[in-house]
This record gives C-alpha cells, sequence and structure tokens, in this order.
DNA sequence: ATTTTTTACGCAATCGTTCCCGATAACGAT
DNA sequence: ATCGTTATCGGGAACGATTGCGTAAAAAAT
C-alpha cells in the first residue's frame, strides 16, 4: 500500500504553470509576481503541500539527518545524552537516527555501514567495549565525513570530542578513603577503552595522594562493558576471593554498578556494612535502591548537546576544519547511604 | 565540509561503461556478460561504493525507514520497546527514526509533520498522554499512511494496535486483596488514554469480583503521566488526606510507581508496613529498590516487534489492508516485598 | 548466404526539486 | 521606431539510481 502525496508538479499542472515558477513561488522568490505567489502559496495551503525531504537531499546532497552509535539506548545514560542530542538537532532541523551496537564490534560496524552510505550527514558515537579496532572509522574520517566522539572516544582520530575527566574517579575514591575504607577495588569497563584507563588512573592518582598503595589485584575489568552479567559476577568472585578482600568498590560504569548491587543483594552481603559501594550512575532510581546508592553522576544530557553542537558545526562549516577540540566536563559526587 | 562519495556514474566513467550497464552489473542481471560484471564488480569493491539511498529513495517512492513516537526514551518500558522495533527493523533492512513527545501534544503534532511529509514509510507510536485530538493522526490514516499503535492506542482509527488486557491491572488488585489489604486506592495515567480505562477497569473488576466496593475517592489520575513529580505527590497527598486512608497502592506507569516510591519515602512512610505498593514498571531495577517492589511487566520488547511486524505488513502490502488486527499480550505479575 | 535469434550494451525517461538560462512581454528612453 | 531594461515566467539539466526499449554485433538457424 504505497502513500501518494502531493507534489510541486500537482500544484503546476493545477493552476497551468510551470514546476520553476511555483518552486520560486514557494521560496518566495523576488521574480514570481506577488499574485502568482498568492495562488500558488494558497493552493499549496489548502492541497496540504510538504516539501520531498528525498528530493531535497538528493539535490543538495545533504539529508539534514545525523547518526547515532551507542552500545545500548536502555541505559540511563545514554538515553539521556540522547535526550540532549535529540533537543539540540530538533532545534536545527536535523533528524536522529539512532543505532545500537549492544557493545558488539560487529554490529557497529554494520551499523556505521547502514549509516554512513550518505544517508546522514555526519555521526556521533560513543563505541563499543569490544572496539579495538578503528578502521571503520578512520576510513569515513580520512574522506571527510564530520564524527563527533562522546564518552568512549578515539584517541588517534582527530576530531572534536566530549568526554567526563577523570575527577569523578578521583573525588569518588578520595571520598571512600576519607570515609576510612583501605582497600578499594576498582571495577571497570574493557581495558582498551580511554575512559576505562582516565577513571583508574583518577582513582589510582587519588589513591597515592593519600599515601595508600596500588594494588593491581583490586582492578577488574568487564571486557563487555557489564552487558552481560555473568562478567561481573566473575570479575566481583575474583574480588572476594582474595586474600586480602576488598573493604569498598567503586565500579565505573552505570550497568556494571547495578550488577554489583544485585551480586552482593544475592550473596546477601550488607552494604556499607560488609563492603562499601560507589559506582558511575546516571539512573533516577539510585536513591531509592536499598541502600541508597553513593554515585558519580555525568552531565549526560549537557553531553548530548555539546556533541550535537559540534557536529552541526562540522557538517555545516564550508571549508575543512582543523582546529578541534575535546571538551571535557565535570562530573557530580551524590554521597548516599552506600559509602557510610 | 562536504563528503563526497563514488556514484554509479564514476565508475562507469573510468570503465569506460554506461550507468545501466555498470547498474546492471551490479545488480547481477542476465544482460550483462560475465566479463563485463566481474570488472565491474572489481572495481566497485576497490574504491568502496555504496549505492546512495536517498537516489534510491526518490525512485521507488520509500525511504525504507520507520517513525517511532514516543513520550520518553529515558524510560525502561520504551526503550525496551523500541529496541524490539529495532531488531526487526533492522532485519528487514529499515532505519528507525525515533521522535519524542515529551507527553506534550504539540510536540507530538510536530514530531508528526517533521516525519510524514514522506521521509518515512511508516509510523510506530504511542500517543502522549495530553493527546485528545487525532486530527494529526487522522488524516494521515485516511490518506493512507500506515500507522501502527501501541500501549496508548487510538480507538476511532482502524488500523493494528499491539496493547496490554485488563489483566495485568486486575491480577494484580487480586493480588492485593488475597494479601489481606482492603482499601486499594489506584494511580492512573491521564483518564482520556485507553491503557488507563482498561487498567481501572481491571483494578475494579477485581475488586468486585472480591466483593470489595468501588471508592472513586481511590482513583487518582497524571494528567502528564507522572512526567512531572509534582502531579504525583498532589495525587497521592490527596489520597493520604482521605478520612479512610487507602492501605494498599496500585500504580499503573512505570513512571508514576517509581514516583510513588520517591513520596513515600519522603514522608517516612514504610513499606509495605505502612501501606502496600504495586506498580507497573519495565525497570530492571525494581528488585534492587527498597523494598524490592512487586511489580506488573509488560512484554516490552515483544510489544515492539509485533508492532513492527504489523507496520512492515501494511507497508509491503501490494493492496490496502482493511482486516485490521489488536494484539493483546499478557503481562507478568512479579511478588515482592513491596506487598507483604 | 541470408535470415533470425541471442547477447550485451547504450539511450533516455523517471522520481521531486532547484536553478541556470532563455524567452516574452511591457515599458520607458532615445 | 528601435533599443535596453525590468518583471515574470518556462524549459531543461542536474542530483543518483533503475529500467524499458532500442540496436549493434555475434551467433545460430534456415
Amino acid at each position: 500500500m504505497k502513500f501518494e502525496a502531493v507534489t510541486i508538479k500537482d500544484i503546476a499542472k493545477a493552476l497551468g504553470l510551470s514546476t520553476s515558477t511555483v518552486s520560486r513561488a514557494l521560496r518566495d522568490s523576488y521574480e514570481i509576481s506577488s499574485e502568482t505567489k498568492q495562488i500558488v502559496l494558497n493552493y499549496a495551503q489548502k492541497i496540504n503541500y510538504r516539501p520531498n525531504p528525498i528530493a531535497l537531499s538528493l539535490k543538495e546532497k545533504r539529508s539534514r539527518s545525523i547518526g547515532v552509535i551507542v552500545c545500548e539506548i536502555a541505559n540511563s545514560y545514554f538515553s539521556q545524552v540522547i535526550n540532549g542530542i535529540e533537543s539540540v538537532a530538533y532545534d536545527r532541523g536535523y533528524n536522529v537516527i539512532i543505532s545500537q551496537s549492544h557493545e558488539s564490534y560487529e554490529r557497529e560496524v554494520l551499523d556505521l555501514q547502514y549509516l554512513a552510505s550518505r544517508s546522514i550527514d555526519g555521526l556521533i558515537i560513543s563505541i563499543s567495549a569490544e572496539t579495538k579496532d578503528f578502521k571503520h572509522l578512520t576510513d569515513l574520517h580520512k574522506r571527510g565525513f564530520p564524527i563527533v566522539f562522546f564518552d568512549r572516544v578515539v584517541d588517534e582520530i582527530q576530531t572534536h570530542k566530549v568526554v567526563t575527566n577523570s575527577q569523578g574517579a578521583y573525588d569518588a575514591t578520595t571520598h571512600l578513603i576519607r570515609k576510612g575504607y583501605k582497600h578499594i577495588a576498582n571495577i571497570s569497563n574493557a581495558p582498551n577503552l580511554l575512559i576505562t584507563k582516565s577513571r583508574i588512573e583518577g582513582y589510582k592518582k587519588a589513591l597515592k595522594d593519600n599515601g595508600l598503595k596500588v594494588t593491581e589485584d583490586l582492578i577488574e575489568y568487564c571486557p563487555h562493558g557489564g552487558l552481560v552479567y555473568e562478567e561481573v559476577e566473575t570479575a566481583l568472585d575474583k574480588l572476594m576471593a582474595l586474600n586480602k578482600k576488598p573493604d569498598a568498590i567503586l565500579s565505573t560504569t552505570d550497568k556494571i554498578t547495578t550488577s554489583c548491587l544485585r551480586y552482593f543483594k544475592a550473596k546477601n552481603i550488607t552494604i556499607p556494612d560488609d563492603l562499601a559501594l560507589i559506582g558511575f550512575s546516571n539512573s533516577e532510581l539510585t536513591e531509592l535502591l536499598s541502600p541508597p546508592l553513593s554515585i558519580v553522576r555525568q552531565p549526560a544530557f549537557k553531553m548530548g548537546e555539546a556533541a550535537t553542537n559540534f557536529l552541526l558545526e562540522l557538517i555545516e562549516s564550508k571549508r575543512p576544519i582543523t582546529n578541534f577540540e575535546t571538551k571535557i566536563m565535570d562530573t557530580e559526587l551524590i554521597i548516599r547511604q552506600s559509602t557510610r
């Protein structure tokens, strides 16, 4: 069942004009008499004419839509980022097409192929935890395709980026130390990711600044970003089996944080009595959890806005941009009962 | 900065062929000799040719993309539905463009205008809580535009729909009654929505079936679907100010359920000792909440899949479909400690 | 050897829109 | 009366891809 819409030709035929005249009348060109304009405008209004965006895209070589690739939209952080992206895009007349990589490199490559063949004008991406090879991105980037990274960025590609700093992990760790915890474990995303490195760096620096030793055994990674519960379970099993068990845990992603909570609940480990827990999270439910969770919150919405502004600057710039910016945003530390 | 991609013309020119030959070679037409095919295929591969989907869309009068309008994607239920939509759409070679109404009628109309002018082949929508006038939808529908409703459907538009039945509210209410609660309040979405009516119907039927009286004072509505916390607060204030205070609460949307929890926490009302709470929710954190929440869970992912299959059937059907189906799906009752 | 068929390709229209050129008329200036 | 100017509009190419139709040469049939 096809849906036939009104075209400029229909108007032209009905009014006995040429398509050029109708087109110009609709665009309020000086070349068209005001009477003709009125006739065309009235008729277009009457039959509810809408320009065909596809024809326009073909002509203008731009689709006015941008692609977004994230691992999961059913994740508070990413859905908030997408809200930020959408709000800016909407204001500037762009469509947003969202794809999910589900933390799979293969799927990310497919998503990109799917989006990149000119149906989008630019891309905002947070790479999957699996992604170690960036050829799919560098290829596009080298050919001048506008890309902006956020959250999980790629170091070797020179473009605009939006990230949070290592201060969040630093502050969280410092907070734990001040509360008297001494064996602070860190459970993070895949080790190849820059945000993982950055957050572990913040964690380590806080330890050193407070005269505590860094123990590599206390650092665990989740290669799939905690998307599968079992990898968090394995990591925590290892931590809990240590001779010197941790007395506090810092988790550096949304998904891992709640998985930790699930684990401790299953094992009947009481927080914060047996163990303190603080984690990165953008969920709005953390204060309603048992116990209310101390968290590091990222300015997700603002990060989405910033990334989109960056991308639209790249897309709409007349000449190639070589002066790239990395926007580093502050996190917010919210102390509740899980670290008391 | 524009991004120039390879076209069929570039291949034709480079190989000294016509565009038709190249096109046919790429489509493996029988009219082209196997040697020519090989040459074209190799060259296309080498320069990484991708057909321009916009040109194809213009020619075929279809964009292979579908629009989705929901109130919020940062909502467990809707993000899970979107996952279901995406998985089917992806398999069938369709793009998904997501818009959020933020429970605003005005925004919903704008979103629709934005999407509908032929850049999408069909629409999957759950209308906003504010929407009482359906002209924007009926107009499109009358012109043969494929629309599928889910969750918040529109009665007067004849098309495929995907909903859950009133059994969820019935089961939840029955469960409360069995647990000995006698004054069960109901706090729901906007009264104009069909799902609100259906869920209240299930609630009332359960009361009657168990010999309890329906008290209209115990039913409260949130005109904005609980998107603003204050309306839930107002509703609960009213319920708590009743002479005969409720001893249990049934909330029928995700957002309202967690808002209830937030309210009771703020007021130091203990669940389930002071009051029992059961609510519709698709959040994965409900079992980690304080207390673990009894919930009615909707098969969100499956609903998204079903809606998409319906829509693609409408889109890809050769002749108009007049035999519309409403798929009614079962909810799942999960009992935890908030109703003990 | 001639006709017919097959093979393998090109031409040009098409989708809806814009925009570069022309074209035509009216009008004033010379 | 002729020319230049201006106002107003139409023709047609272009965007990238597909496809019906035409046609040359080669192959097959007569």
